[in-house]
RNA sequence: GCGGGCGUCGCCAAGUGGUUAAGGCAGCGGCUUGUGGCGCCGCUAUUCGGGGGUUCGAAUCCCCUCGCUCGCCCCA
């Protein structure tokens, strides 16, 4: 029994920390009803191909991170490592982009990579998504990042940083990448052993190494933003000149590049120091040619994900705290416990977290239960009352001193909920 | 895949070779069988992540292994 463990990487989310988990999403799905985005549910098992063709084969993702198996069919079938993918054969899959070519949607839950687990990483993790289909014009490239922006702050993270580039179309990106090719085998010496590997596989990723040396060389390279035609620079500037209106700082950092295949134009990432080591807490960009790629209609689309477990850990400590019990029943005897059950079905038509002891401990016993869980006041049904169709409701102040006990019937809905607007619906 | 740190009760921890493994919190029971916060009393690890070895004797030393954690890489 006690070798049964958890896999790796994978976390049991407790009650205790579930109560920040469900203030964050609440407030985060208020922000995103609020900017009427619709959700969108795909499976988090997909065939294997969706995600070699939709990210990349080149990418680390792809090429060694994901989870995947041979099912009893046969299939090569794998564990979701990220959301847009997904997204986008189920907008091809169902038709949905010619009857609804513009649409704003999000997605939330479990994806899976086979990594290193370390602070705020781990194989199964969260995300939530938003992705805006077939809308290409400037302002769905700052709506998309204010509202990742708004969605940080409404939870009151501070000290974000914003960091934006552009990749340029494709046309811009192959001209970038033939000199920058011809530039790297000249320099193939001073870069990195990993950034040399990738130069055939994937040579646009070196860009953004971490690597102080191959940083170094860099700073001689061409840059992808020398090579970008009018219409791209043009795009780029609007941009920025739109984040500045709204009063979102930004960074510009050319060297921004993301791990996936499919980004365009913009690409963005929001980091946090508070975090360590995996600073990002949100990244995304535009990708105009994924779904035309992926077999379904030239539709350009802009979305971001929002890694769920980074966002529990920036988000305030005051999202931590629980909501305390409005009514704790204190019951014992035969018929009292029969009342007792009947009238918390009763009190749960209000808006009031009501609790049932259920132990059939002593009265004293059931006191103190009352008195740990902090409940804001308490009902007492023992025989006495059972006997005359009544109950003792009344306030439970944590200094202890006696409040007014009030005897109310079974009968008298009336008297309860007045009782209940005057001492616990009131603030 | 590669480095560093760490593994003693549900949680926090003392103990670094000698025969009963401190203490605190939480939990349970009692003082107080129908009225809470405080207090007092009692109970709660045959065992120190697991396996092997050294020794008269190991949680303490050695080897292996598993796990956790932080960092590299990469990403959310």
């Amino acid at each position: 029994m006690n070798n049964l463990k958890n896999l790796r990487g994978t976390v049991d989310l407790l009650p205790d920390q579930l109560i920040k988990w469900q203030n964050v999403e609440k407030i985060v799905l208020e922000q995103l009803a609020r900017a009427s985005i619709n959700e969108i549910r795909t499976p988090i098992l997909e065939m294997t191909e969706l995600f070699i063709r939709g990210i990349g084969e080149g990418t680390d993702v792809v090429s060694k991170e994901m989870y995947t198996f041979i099912d009893r069919g046969e299939r090569s079938c794998t564990l979701r490592p990220e959301g847009t993918a997904s997204v986008a054969r189920a907008l091809i899959q169902n038709g949905m982009l010619s009857n609804h070519p513009l649409q704003k949607l999000w997605y939330m839950g479990p994806m899976f990579r086979y990594e290193r687990p370390q602070a705020g990483r781990q194989r199964q993790f969260h995300q939530l998504g938003v992705e805006f289909i077939g809308y290409d014009s400037v302002r769905s490239d700052v709506e998309i990042i204010a509202l990742a922006w708004d969605i940080l702050g409404k939870l009151g993270i501070k000290e974000l940083n914003l960091e934006i580039n552009t990749l340029g179309d494709l046309s811009d990106r192959l001209n970038f990448q033939k000199s920058f090719l011809k530039w790297l085998e000249i320099n193939k010496n001073s870069l990195d052993l990993d950034s040399q590997n990738r130069i055939t596989k994937n040579p646009l990723r070196i860009l953004d190494s971490k690597n102080a040396q191959t940083q170094n060389a860099l700073k001689n390279a061409p840059r992808l933003f020398n090579f970008l035609s009018e219409k791209s620079h043009k795009r780029y500037s609007h941009l920025k000149k739109n984040l500045e209106i709204l009063k979102i700082p930004y960074v510009e950092n050319f060297n921004l590049v993301r791990g996936l295949d499919y980004y365009t134009h913009t690409a963005f990432e929001i980091t946090s120091g508070a975090l360590g080591s995996q600073a990002t807490v949100c990244g995304g960009g535009r990708y105009d040619d994924l779904i035309k790629q992926m077999g379904g209609p030239n539709t350009p689309a802009i979305g971001f994900a929002i890694g769920l477990e980074r966002l529990i850990l920036l988000a305030g400590k005051e999202l931590e705290i629980p909501r305390n019990t409005d009514i704790y029943i204190i019951n014992q005897g035969l018929i009292a416990e029969s009342l007792a059950m009947d009238l918390s079905r009763k009190l749960r038509n209000y808006d009031l977290l009501v609790e049932l002891d259920l132990s059939g401990a002593s009265f004293s016993k059931q006191f103190k239960k009352a008195n740990k869980l902090k409940s804001k006041s308490i009902i007492v049904i023992g025989d006495d009352e059972a006997v005359k169709g009544e109950f003792i409701i009344r306030l439970f102040d944590q200094s202890g001193n006696g409040n007014e006990e009030e005897v109310i019937s079974f009968e008298n809905d009336i008297d309860l909920e007045k009782w209940i607007n005057n001492n616990l619906l009131v603030k």
